[in-house]
DNA sequence: AATGAATGAGGCTTCATTCAT
DNA sequence: TATGAATGAAGCCTCATTCAT
């Protein structure tokens, strides 16, 4: 829509910066108190008046799904990130983490960035699903994962533990390293190939 | 607390018919449309007018407690059956099948009825969990279940698929029994002790 | 409306009793808590059903009117008692301490009951104003009370002290006795003929 | 706070002119409807939505706070312009003056206004009765009034007499002029000193 | 373009009164 | 007749959204 390159634009840089300030303050409000969070106490923490909230985002529902792109592309890419380890179960581990980071950055905002059948942003969706796809088929064609694993039951696992925020609570308890390294010794058995050594 | 046979009772009929029509109308109304349905519809649904749904129940936290307690006792109760399946893998798809089934029936209902910190019912909650706990301790003392099965862990990861909605929505995809199939496969070599013929 | 003296009646006894019992009850609870109190409120006193409650008085202001009523009968009475003493200065004193009287015991209830607009019993209110008009008409016949005597300002200023609740907080800070002292000592030189031995 | 005149304010214009509308409109329906009328209705009366009410004042229970220090800041201020008459006597009238126009305006809302436990504003509530007591104190002190004068006597009987709506009745039945005549004329005798020529 | 004031629908709850038991 | 359950109008207040400045 913009052409951030260009010499002349009608786009005023405060427009452009208040667009992001609105946007990581929602995420803030959001994430802290969760989806009931009022539009005002929105504008407030981004010190901007609410009209200019809603100048930028039509309504309520453009905006969560603005911060729901928002967090799926950051996880999307650190996924793709994650799909670059060595191994299939390193991998997964990498994932774990991440999922255990957003969780304890986007707090109540999670159930709304995971879940399947709110606001639709089906494209960054995919690429997060994508993600995990690529790193199961990977495992598999190495014969680090068995043969006969079920790939989208692997995936709804990790993402009902993530968005349940049963992670969450692993981690709460006993620190974030620790909760992942359980998250993958519970899940190994049920990936790994059988009597393969690593 | 009544006898529904007995011939006398001090409460009158009506009154105690209005007390479940308005509990299951109120399980209808959150599960279907979530837990910020609005009360005047409860009522609708119930078919009575505010004020007595308000002498029912002093307010909507109240109900809302209610309908928790309502869905705990009765996955509670279910539990206790499901732990007496002759193995204990047996009794992991038995509880399963009350999952897919709970969800089914209080769709979003489910994310306060089995989260932690909502309005508290402990003892009812307590005693999921330790169904849960028992099936995997006699699991591991008949060998059945790998001695250093992390069952926190296991009861994690079964109640985030429960209340994530994930597990309904591998139901939703191909039934409910193939659901419960797929999950008990997935998870069985997280839990079943290795080489030992079933 | 009744037949007190019959020996056969419809009216059973403990209806009556009822009746004595919800307006005392009524009494109790409108003077402790004010006149927003609430029916249920009421009902729960006397220690019968609001049914009960509606079939005695038709409704609030009905209930209301017959407090009234009560009050006024038991002022009237005492009022015409206080109209007996020998002179007419002590007769304003002891009108001052039946207000002292039923300000403790009906409290917030006086607003009403000593207000002029409200729901009418016209007759009894009379009363009282009588009983002070002869007051006031024996003292300046018999040359205690002076003859310009505003007798209608008199009585305004001691209904206005007694309704207003101001002779009450007089009292609440020396006491009942002392406080009727006052308002004699502060009104005697207003009504008293000027120059004449007691 | 406000200089009006002043070319740049930050407020709004229009906000202030709906604040003054709201307290005026308020003033006037609780004056007209007694404390129980509806935030609406007051709202209606301003000419503005229940919101715009709310945005300028918190709660009911603020609005009534707002309307009584209004009240009370006028009142406070006709009495300190009353307390400079050059006789006491002539002071008080002119207090009776005040009180006579007061409830005239804000009828219903005397008792709330007047009233001493009410929502405080205490310091606007003492600078009414240090009017009164500096008139007094100044009557006395020149020899006016009598020594012996019961001042807190003479300050409840005139709160009473304006409170309790009687010197309403009075001025309703006969104009206020005549009626503060009436009242002045009924207690000068007990303010007085005796045999003193005015 | 930014601001925040205004709007009013809609949510929760209470309570006088009616009515079935 | 007594009871208390049922009713629903009405009150208070919030908040997404619009609009004048």
């Amino acid at each position: 829509m913009n052409h951030p390159g260009s010499a002349y634009t009608t786009e005023r840089r405060d427009a452009r910066e208040n667009h992001e300030r609105i946007l990581s303050a929602a995420l803030e409000i959001f994430s802290k108190r969760g989806l009931e969070a009022a539009m005002k106490d929105v504008a407030a923490r981004a010190g901007v008046g609410v009209g200019t909230l809603y100048r930028h985002f039509k309504n309520r529902e453009t905006l969560l799904a603005a911060l729901i792109d928002h967090v799926h592309a950051e996880v999307g890419h650190r996924m793709e990130v994650a799909a670059r380890e060595p191994t299939a179960l390193g991998a997964l581990r990498a994932i774990i983490r991440i999922a255990l980071d957003q969780i304890g950055r986007f707090g109540a905002l999670t159930e709304i960035v995971m879940s399947d059948d709110q606001l639709r942003s089906e494209e960054k969706r995919r690429r997060i699903q994508r993600g995990f796809d690529e790193i199961i088929a990977r495992g598999i064609e190495s014969g680090e994962f068995r043969r006969d694993l079920d790939g989208e039951m692997m995936r709804a696992t990790i993402e009902a533990l993530w968005l349940s925020g049963k992670m969450h609570q692993l981690a709460r308890t006993r620190g974030s390293a620790e909760a992942a390294d359980r998250v993958v010794s519970f899940l190994a058995p049920a990936c790994l190939t059988p009597g393969r050594p690593p």
